[in-house]
DNA sequence: TAAGGTATAATGAACGATAATAGAGAATGC
DNA sequence: GCATTCTCTATTATCGTTCATTATACCTTA
């Protein structure tokens, strides 16, 4: 492997002058920088960033960090993370994906080794973790999750508002008997996602039935299982939103396998607007939840922050959109 | 940050004979490397990384690469991916992932930042891709695309196999006029699959019509289109084979749109089984493609080779499964 | 012409670890 | 009892960079 001396031997000048040339250092003579410019391409010279991290202190690396990698993440939402995440880190960075819960300790997770943390948090669970950055001073974004402490750069999606709107929208094609299918009880999201719907019919004055309100756990099987719940009530529900696209395409296929319709019978709205809902039958409506845009904010957040580009901590919020498609009926 | 030669001081002991302690040298005395340890341990120690992987050229990354993360590669596709190649690489090590397309030259991908490259490979592009690795004799494994250079360890699923088995399927259900909706023209397993929709065909002495070939991208999208002009056409097939799911699911939709049904009109067949499969109306019949289980075999295989275990080239077959479910009518 | 400036380049010391070699002290042999 | 071997630890070099300091050459200027 080509080093930075054996150019210098070549270039008849110290490694110290090539290291400089190479970093376009005002001291060196524009001829020379030429000279050790071609020597270094001839010979295909690429950096040893070991080499470079030790001495500068940095490691070129931004840690990308998920709740969970294999438990409870929707591929749509690791897919559309990475995506994001990915199309705004340089070249020049490494781009290190892994999930919290592959850690028995953070010991490994210091400044030395990352320059910068992007979080993509799920759960309160994060908690222990987004201390431990903290403390390390490794600058951090938090996505998707609130956090409270106001130190914190934290870019979210507004799913409360998401949800209140998406009920709503139920409210005002008519109906009153509404339930809710809801996700992992420990993630934040949940209980945005819940807090919407019960604001919906707060402002409408729609009382509220806790049997109405069934557990889920975010994928397809638990939101089959909870429209089942639902349909063996006594007065079952006239439309379900569903806290996620996942649950609601589970929730669908129970509607049909008790013998009734979608949306005739029963109204459901979903959460995320992922790829596949506007293929199912009928076609989903739901809430379009930014993920991938809230990477790319990201994303764009860390790098600044790691080149050194002051940033106040802020609350950035991603906008949630209603997108109407055919699996809720307007009553009456 | 705490370092050997702070640990040294406090023992009283010189900064190599830390490092052997701390490396379960058998040159130390069991007393000295337990107050070694534990004065490390008190000082809540952790190796630089840089500092180590400088001197042991070794740089403790294994580099995940895909064709592209953002154009061409399913969600379930590359989530599953990440999942089985996270839930192998332990925790020493980190995990780099990078789309090659992300990339104009190939310049920074050199042994000295990884230890291990593990290739998910969709497309004949990414040979000066791999020409490029094998060059800088970095360890490769190369999975899902067959590479015919022997010398390279391949992991693959039998896509040609798989799709003969799910076209012998329809054919067993009593079809003859049997489509194929292809996809990505570059891709390898377009092909293959492709190839088994013919050799299926062929072993039963079907006539082949090239209008009953109609090329797709892969996406839902496309899915849909080319059912549409199979459906356009004089004699519409009875049954057609999806090159994958997504592309299945958008077909079912077109027709839906048309107003007929699946499977009494037209019966479906996917292949890959991605979650969705089975929330279908009505559920999808398809064909298992292991994702993962390639990626756990293959990062696996990059782990032996690159903690020197001897590897012979090889290739290794991941068996495909039919999955038989609900979009394929029985006829006559 | 000597003293002082000002560019430009060279020297040598880090960074934090490992590894080859040297050295001190105890155990062994004759 | 002294040389020799054997254990264990210390010394020093090294990996490929950057950076602070020092040196050299070339101009100014008095």
């Amino acid at each position: 492997m080509v080093t930075i001396k054996d150019i210098a031997k070549l270039a008849n000048v110290s490694h110290t002058t090539v290291s400089r040339a190479l970093n376009n250092s005002p001291l060196i003579k524009e001829p020379t920088r030429r000279k050790i410019l071609d020597i270094a391409s001839q010979l295909n010279y690429t950096p040893n960033y070991n080499a470079k991290s030790l001495v500068m202190q940095k490691s070129h690396t931004i840690g990308l960090f998920l709740t969970s990698i294999s438990n409870g993440t929707s591929a749509s939402f690791l897919a559309d993370t990475i995506k994001g995440v990915n199309s705004v880190i340089s070249q020049e960075y490494n781009l290190f994906i892994r999930g919290i819960d592959d850690y028995q300790d953070y010991s490994s997770i210091n400044s030395q080794r990352f320059d910068g943390i992007i979080l993509m948090s799920q759960s309160v669970r994060d908690h222990s973790f987004i201390y431990h950055v903290l403390q390390k001073e490794i600058p951090l974004v938090v996505l998707n999750r609130e956090i409270e402490e106001d130190d914190i750069i934290n870019i979210l999606s507004n799913d409360t508002e998401g949800s209140r709107q998406a009920v709503q929208h139920l409210i005002d094609c008519g109906h009153t008997d509404i339930a809710v299918i809801e996700g992992i009880p420990t993630f934040k999201s949940t209980q945005m996602r819940k807090d919407g719907y019960l604001t919906a019919l707060i402002d409408n004055g729609i009382s509220i039935h806790p049997e109405y309100s069934v557990s889920g756990n975010y994928d397809m099987e638990s939101g089959y299982l909870g429209m089942e719940k639902l349909l063996s009530l006594k007065k079952p529900p006239t439309a379900v939103f569903c806290s996620n696209d996942d649950m609601a395409i589970g929730a669908m296929n129970a509607v049909f396998a008790n013998g009734l319709n979608v949306p005739n019978d029963i109204s459901i709205i979903g959460f995320d607007d992922i790829g596949f809902a506007q293929y199912t039958t009928p076609k989903l409506t739901t809430v379009k939840r930014p993920v991938e845009k809230i990477s790319v904010l990201g994303a764009e957040k860390i790098l600044s922050l790691v080149t050194g580009e002051e940033q106040k901590a802020s609350k950035v919020f991603a906008k949630t959109e209603l997108i109407i498609r055919d699996s809720v009926k307007k009553k009456g």
